[in-house]
DNA sequence: TACTGCGATTGAATCGAGTCGATCAAGTCC
DNA sequence: GGACTTGATCGACTCGATTCAATCGCAGTA
């Protein structure tokens, strides 16, 4: 038949194939078709090779919505986060992304806009069955969401953010302790005017870094020279631009995290202050830019890596044990020291 | 009733509420509900406003696999990148993040793997129908994947990529003039011995990058010194090292875009090269960072931020009209001069 | 032969919302 | 007052895969 072409196997069948098509070609029922495919041991190893090679002919795809109506999963697993075009989040989202992949976890990416709290049309997308969970690494405490969704049973893990009150799975990094190094680094480089440029005054992080940074310097940061701002290199820019111009300018910024200090080091270098001579500077997190060479950043490192993965698995697990106990980690920090950190220059009218 | 708490209103029910039960809470059909809650003209007001305020006591949220079964519609579009721990994709899917959130649509993200090509078991998951569209970022152009999904009748957008021989909408950047732009912007300068640092060979952007810029310099830039590799950071830095250790270093580089460039310039300053005097650098896409002090990097514009929200848009017309008429949409790219480029230093023994 | 045991398959109900067609009540017209 | 339009609601079926319960067929046994 020279014009028979309508099982040209280039163009795939335009109209979905079904698992009832399946069957008819195979020779079966569909309810056989299903259990074939998923493997059920009751189905002989015959059949299942005559279903398999009828579904591949056939180019068929089981349809996903009505697997998910039936089996109230859907495979879609959702990630909260405040922002993206920074360079924390994409960099968590990259090694989270790649253990959700893993264990056949799509990922839909939920950016929530700082204003507007627990709106309802927003809850909505959230709480119609169409993610098998979801994890959080928005950083503000201001929303009652976690806690609405909670209540509904929808597994959460919260990363890198802390809820009192509320029985899930945390993963943080130790803030406290992160603070404490930074603050630790300086002080034992012999600094004594410092000033932070830190994250939204409403976050945990912010709060608990803050906690121990002051829990070493005590006077040596004096409120008046804590800024709080968004997590941006603008923000730094503009608080740098501030310390440096106000009376008592400082002989070393601590930054909220490593965006914001490069912001920092950028307004010091157009104002021509020398790094680390004249101006010392921490961040927190370690992001990749960090280590490049125009920056040389010292830094605390996160753990954001592991936490960034754990999170992920944790989340998968809790999916499948709804109801085992939540655990809370704390993941350990540790000072990276690059080039960015000096001991301050003393005056010359100090020197003898 | 002391004990009467079955109905709290704090704790939401555990199990999902059907439109069944809000039926029959409001004392009508289940279908009655459906069709006012969808807003159907037909419905009274009174029903309506009755089965709205049955709806909302009981908390109910239409089951989205249900709904999809039925309306062939899951409000989900998927985004496929590269990769997302480069600055370039994280800006733009912010951008498109933006866009699909305003349509009222999800966005699942497709990292796809370098390796591994058409690889079924990744197909399925876009074949199964729980897409309702596809935006394809990624530049390699050795995949057959968007002609099979395409057969099948995705809906598809190609942003900031081409291929021949493809029934979609596409959407690009005029690499060409791009290409030519920076390499008018040298010419114009005054070098003569320029290098190039591209991206990887196999991209269509790469290729018209570059077929722009020797249309410009042709001899002034030989072949032995045009490298290829990642879009990344590190490439550039390994480009320039190798670049400026060789027997004749260029007093220009044209980055394939500015990660690329970044690294370049972090190289070169570690080098010693001071920049632009004895190095000019070039970039493309002029991301974010490129503005930032430290670099201040002149590059190209191509028009990302308007690709991006357009690409989302059109994809978002696609799957409500299948069928219209493709468009092929090139979008203009405009040099933005800042601090790394200046005219090639003039060599004492040149001069009288 | 009749009957049990067991593996393999089929039937049919189900998940929850969307939708065509039928039904029913009220209002309109001659 | 009966035929007829209009408006509102209900019934039943549908989407496609999963799964419980029932059935079929064949081998083994008394």
């Amino acid at each position: 038949m020279a014009f028979d072409n309508d099982s040209a196997p280039t163009a795939g069948p335009p109209s979905r194939v079904t698992s009832r098509e399946v069957a008819a070609a195979a020779g079966v029922h569909q309810s056989t078709v299903s259990r074939a495919l998923r493997g059920d041991s009751r189905i002989s190893e015959a059949t299942r090779s005559q279903v398999e090679r009828a579904a591949d002919q056939l180019g068929y795809v089981p349809n996903s919505s009505a697997r998910s109506l039936r089996s109230k999963r859907t495979g879609i697993v959702g990630v909260m986060v405040p922002n993206i075009d920074n360079a924390y989040y994409p960099q968590m989202l990259s090694d989270i992304n790649r253990e959700f992949a893993a264990a056949g976890y799509s990922m839909v990416l939920i950016v929530d806009p700082p204003h507007r709290r627990s709106d309802v049309s927003r809850l909505a997308s959230l709480l119609d069955a169409s993610l098998d969970g979801l994890l959080i690494l928005s950083a503000t405490l201001d929303s009652d969401m976690p806690a609405v969704l909670h209540a509904r049973g929808v597994p959460i893990v919260l990363g890198v953010r802390s809820v009192p009150d509320l029985d899930v799975d945390i993963m943080e990094p130790d803030n406290f302790s992160a603070g404490r190094a930074a603050a630790q680094h300086l002080l034992d480089l012999g600094h004594s005017e410092v000033a932070a440029a830190m994250g939204p005054e409403v976050t945990s992080t912010t709060k608990n870094r803050l906690v121990g940074i002051q829990s070493v310097l005590a006077d040596l940061l004096p409120p008046e020279r804590i800024l709080h701002g968004p997590y941006s290199h603008e923000a730094g820019y503009a608080a740098c631009n501030r310390l440096l111009r106000g009376a008592h300018a400082p002989t070393a910024i601590i930054a909220g995290n490593d965006v914001i200090a490069i912001g920092v080091m950028d307004a010091a270098r157009q104002l021509g202050v020398a790094i680390p001579e004249e101006l010392s500077i921490v961040g927190f997190d370690d992001i990749e830019m960090a280590s490049w060479h125009s920056f040389r950043l010292t830094t605390v490192d996160m753990g954001t890596v592991a936490i960034a993965e754990q999170s992920a698995r944790r989340l998968v697990e809790r999916i499948q044990h709804v109801d085992s106990p939540k655990r809370h980690d704390l993941f350990p920090a540790s000072l990276t020291v690059r080039g960015t950190t000096a001991a301050p220059r003393i005056e010359p009218f100090v020197v003898t």
